[in-house]
DNA sequence: GCCAATCAGGACCCAATCAGTCCTGTTAAA
DNA sequence: TTTAACAGGACTGATTGGGTCCTGATTGGC
């Protein structure tokens, strides 16, 4: 079914939510606005924050603040973050170990060609195209968002 | 990660195998070709015809043939018979089953932008192009190349 | 008419993965 | 010094998927 992890789904939620307002926010405020658990936003955060989406800023009155803006983001960039590189199998390249008959497995960059062009797709596409992508109505209203995943 | 499963990575192997030569194959005998384990092999050519990929033949003599030339199965056919509709997330337009804050949720819609890009993108590459992929040295001769799948 | 080979369609089990939580540091402002 | 916040793990329960097996249904040969 190609699944995308959910924490991905909330990393998107989260990160449209700290593109409103200036200075940085805390992950509890953002729990609060978003109804994600708290410590689930929290790992998001670390996530973002160890993939350079976002800043961290720590000690009191700290939080975190995105590095760009949402157009500049491209989706890419957040499953990147979230779930680590874009590799549809294991023995694709770029992908960390090998496997067990590496060197005379004949699927051996069979599947390059279309993780190239699943990774160019979701390149294309910015956080601010998903932001603006047929949101249904009174959901254009920012701040008191409820929760946002499926399943 | 955008896992991909391994079963679909078998079934490539499989269809391929199943291009050379004219008649029908069983699945034992593809089996013995490729490797893979004969029950799997079952499974995914089960899958597979119910996709409308492959033709199956029962009784005596019986076995499996492809319905079309490589170069007309788009890997996303594939994906779709093995792993069933391209859908990232669960709420996507088309998945079934209807996520519990349906008809609120403000991530709704918010995806398809992306599964359309990925599903137009798996639609451009056909098995043939798969097949002719980087394929390393000493694997262009059939009939009995090992294990495929990565891990 | 019977038998053997083969596909059809499930049920089932085990391992791996992931979402989600929690705990213990470390940093920085008041 | 205290407190608010992030950093970076470890841990657990549930879900999923790979893989196997079993019981039919179908077809060709003897």
């Amino acid at each position: 079914m190609l699944r995308l992890s959910k924490l991905t789904d909330y990393a998107v939620v989260v990160l449209v939510r700290l593109s409103r307002g200036d200075g940085v926010q805390t992950s509890p405020r953002i729990s609060a606005a978003t109804g994600i658990p708290e410590p689930t936003v929290a790992k998001v955060l670390k996530a973002l924050a160890s993939g350079g989406l976002v800043a961290s800023q720590r000690g009191a009155h700290g939080g975190y603040r995105l590095m760009r803006p949402l157009a500049a983001v491209p989706i890419a960039d957040v499953i990147a973050a979230i779930d680590g590189p874009i590799a549809l199998t294991a023995c694709v390249e770029g992908a960390a170990g090998g496997c067990d008959v590496e060197g005379i497995c004949p699927m051996r960059g069979r599947w390059d060609p279309v993780n190239d062009a699943i990774q160019q797709a979701l390149t294309n596409i910015t956080l601010a195209d998903m932001q603006e992508a047929s949101i249904p109505r009174a959901f254009r209203t920012p701040v008191r968002a409820p929760i946002s995943v499926a399943e």
